[in-house]
DNA sequence: TTGTAAGCGTTATCAG
DNA sequence: CTGATAACGCTTACAA
């Protein structure tokens, strides 16, 4: 069995409290007892029991993570953000994903919660009223990334989702496109996907170009959807001269589609994405996207949630929002339309 | 303050021990202090307090995994797989990532040991000795995927890969290959990059072919620097007609280069991967690769490590190997080298 | 400077 | 069937 601090004290022929207490650097001991504690700690090779400890001190260095799914390389980039956090901080992460099973984030959060967790980070696409309810309702610090919070008071991390799609949508219309399709994914009120909405509206607006209601796919952010969509548009002979995908793996979809039927990426059409996962600077051709700071983000919803557990545990629950940098990222998959050249 | 056992206990008039009785369900109660506590439960909405209740039953629900990233898909199919597997059995997940650091590794298996993990999963690029000491020395159900075990006592999950390079190997030399490279990650002894470059020569031997040297490349599953490595062989003029990759990213940079070099995949060469992440289907041409069955083999090492726990507690390290069956899948980037047709 | 002892929230063993 | 009570391994007043 592994040693225990009693084992340690009859061993260095001290009192429990004194081991404790080098332990944890806090009170004064004398030298003598310190060298033969410490001794005694490494004969053993005793740790100390993280579980007890945690149930004394009413505290616990982990933080739990609601995803979707792993091997998703947008949700994978945050992670890594959000893991590397932690291990600066001597943090541990939980990992439960919802496979996009909304009941199942409701049961992961009441999860975390039985297991007292410093933290919970929420990332979905779609929540219901009764799992806003419980986290509003939860003693711990929650925070949301890449999701607005109407009805939630908790913070959020995530980049100007608006801007970044009014960015990107000007840019292919500065190249001249004016027949622009849109890839997007089904409507949550709650996710940026309305607010991607409104940027490529309001960009196409201000040119005078209108929304082709036959030009929004809704891709799903799933690149074998896309695939089917974008071929269905094909064959209805209403290929854009531009693509919008909200996601690179949609862009990736609609660029296979446009291959398999014969059709040349930028030349014929021009396609770009959105996110900047790793795999986009790969694709051939390379996409232009919009850069998300994904990394960061993660990293960034880590130190709020310890900085929330500094403040003397008194978890405050506010609509903060933090609004981190994107960037238009040109690559090879955009060019100006024929017959503009 | 969260509700305990105890103001359930009060609330119900009875005492703690008759409230722990019917939360799990084990002696019997009298039907009366059932509903009782049932309904001072329900008002209070108390929950047991997991971290009690594991110091006191020396148990613990979770498991630590160290993985060297995400964001990966081929880490994220198995991660998704245990995590499934973890979520039926109502187990945790703790993930680490070791961003191929050997020494966070040794850190990281501390942790889970100082938290009592249920089991550990580890995979690894690289095993320092010194973590194989401590692992034999853990007293925790341990397991490796993907990955051999020499000098290390514990499970392991894996296919059979001397056997798949040696079939896929053998498919590129049935379609008329005879110049093939091969896109490989540097040697450690204990992963299965040997394994399968013993079955690459062992086909190549069978039909009197033999390994030139100027075509193993050193991609180290990166698809950067397997583009650069397969762009230096085309500007060296030594274009094979084939190329086997021993992971789908290195095949995909390989086709990059060759796509920006003019040629063609894979009427001009070959290209097959290996482990069939997800986006092998959606890269185009889509991957003929040697498909791993990735999720089952996250499910697998989990129930391994519930096994083990079940076993009374005795946590036994033997070498225990599980194989599971691999698959060739053909999709669209093999065809025979232009001389034969 | 040190030891004793009272918790932390549970479970489990006893008597009753 | 139920209630005290002793653990589990640790921290931390409070005394000494």
């Amino acid at each position: 069995m592994k040693p225990t601090i009693k084992d340690v004290a009859d061993r260095a022929g001290v009192s429990i409290a004194t081991v404790s207490r080098v332990i944890n650097g806090a009170a004064v001991v004398s030298e003598k007892s310190a060298t033969r504690v410490n001794a005694a700690i490494k004969e053993l090779g005793f740790k100390p029991n993280q579980v007890a400890r945690n149930l004394v001190l009413q505290k616990n260095t982990s933080i739990g993570i609601i995803v979707p799914a792993l091997g998703n390389q947008f949700y994978g980039d945050i992670l890594n953000g959000i893991e590397d956090a932690c291990a600066a901080q001597d943090y541990e992460v939980f990992v439960c994903t919802t496979g996009g099973d909304p009941q199942k984030e409701g049961r992961f959060i009441e999860t975390f919660s039985d297991k007292n967790c410093a933290g919970i980070v929420v990332m979905s696409r779609k929540l219901r009223p009764e799992t806003v309810k419980s986290i509003n309702a939860l003693n711990i610090p929650t925070i949301m990334v890449n999701r607005k919070t109407s009805g939630l008071m908790c913070p959020t991390v995530s980049i100007d989702n608006f801007r970044a799609a009014y960015e990107i949508t000007n840019y292919l219309i500065g190249l001249g496109h004016k027949k622009i399709a849109l890839f997007r994914n089904s409507l949550d009120i709650d996710a940026f996907g309305v607010e991607q909405y409104s940027g490529f509206e309001r960009a196409l607006a201000e040119h005078n170009l209108i929304i082709d209601r036959d030009l929004v796919c809704y891709g799903e952010f799933d690149p074998v959807k896309s695939y089917n969509l974008m071929t269905e548009l094909i064959e209805k002979g209403k290929v854009p001269t531009a693509v919008f995908a909200t996601s690179d793996v949609m862009a990736m979809g609609v660029c296979n589609a446009l291959f398999d039927k014969g059709y040349k990426v930028p030349e014929d059409v021009s396609v770009v994405g959105f996110n900047d996962i790793q795999l986009a600077a790969h694709y051939r051709p390379a996409l232009t996207v919009i850069h998300q700071p994904l990394k960061q983000m993660g990293e960034e919803a880590v130190r709020m949630i310890v900085d929330m557990n500094r403040e003397d545990g008194r978890v405050q629950k506010d609509g903060r929002t933090v609004i981190l940098p994107h960037e238009l990222i040109e690559r090879q998959s955009c060019c100006s339309p024929a017959d503009e050249k």
